[in-house]
DNA sequence: AGCGATGTTCGCCG
DNA sequence: TCGGCGAACATCGC
């Protein structure tokens, strides 16, 4: 399930259990998630080496290494990371595993196999080249430069909103509940937003990804008022009781309030 | 059996 | 040039 909150789970994760241990081997299971880096090569540049730091950029997770690369994890539609002891059964599509000295070993699973491991020599050259806008969380994104961002699209709000060249991080289910919370419609022109808005879409952004990261991205820990509790065909809306309504957008369906989202 | 799914990229079209 | 759209990728579950 991986848009920001739940890569920040998986940064959590590599960050309690991986951090400062040496990597005694690795395991490659997939050369179509490996496919810009030959498996040989990946296997040789990270067995011995360290993990020394952890970032999330958008749905990136990079694991900083002692030699100053990079392995970049992108988790695509269906990946997650998982932590397993000596002896824990290997999860199913298993991609990539990490193996410790102590038997226990981080995996990346990926099911559809749309996700993707990067071996990163230049981490400043690997998010340019993906045009990546800033995390949609950062600090430094004031209102003033996400307003800027935003107002540079032309399109649906929902689309400008999952747009990493936007900003990085949102994708359909949060873009959903941000302009769910918001009460802003996924149809409306960027363009025609009023300033009031536009703020209460900034205030959106981050509240809704923070308390998702505090829920650890499940869904059950999230906020009964969250519209994404609710994400079915038959599904009620969280604050009038209404029909909730799909509208594809962007390629994808998107789930909103008629009455709530103006 | 067929369709759609938490993402990204590409080609086509207006 | 931009944006919208559909397809493709591979697999599972409804």
């Amino acid at each position: 399930m991986p848009e920001l909150p739940d890569v920040e789970v998986y940064r959590r994760v590599l960050d309690s259990t991986s951090l400062n241990r040496r990597i005694a081997e690795v395991a490659t299971y997939s050369d179509k998630v490996l496919q810009e880096t030959p498996p040989e090569a990946f296997r040789a540049r990270l067995s011995g080496q360290r993990i020394t730091s952890s970032l999330r950029h958008g749905k990136y997770l990079f694991a900083g290494l002692l030699s100053g690369d990079h392995v970049g994890l992108h988790f695509g539609m269906s990946g997650a990371l998982a932590f397993l002891e000596e002896g824990e059964e290997d999860p199913r599509h298993e991609r990539c595993a990490l193996l410790f000295q102590d038997g226990s070993r981080l995996v990346y699973i990926s099911q559809r196999q749309l996700g993707r491991l990067f071996w990163i020599e230049d981490l400043e050259g690997f998010t340019r080249a993906r045009e990546l806008g800033p995390d949609a969380l950062d600090a430094d994104l004031d209102f003033h430069s996400f307003s800027r961002r935003l107002a540079a699209r032309r399109g649906s709000v929902k689309s400008a909103l999952m747009d990493q060249s936007v900003l990085a991080g949102i994708g359909n289910i949060y873009s959903d509940e941000i302009l769910f919370q918001a009460k802003v419609a996924p149809t409306r022109r960027v363009r025609e937003l009023g300033e009031g808005e536009v703020a209460g879409l900034y205030k959106a952004v981050r509240e809704v990804l923070q308390q998702a990261i505090e829920a650890d991205a499940q869904p059950e820990a999230m906020p009964p008022g969250f519209l994404l509790r609710c994400r079915a065909p038959d599904g009620a809306c969280p604050r009038c009781g209404g029909s909730l309504r799909t509208v594809k957008v962007g390629g994808r369906r998107g789930y909103f309030c008629p009455s709530c989202q103006g």
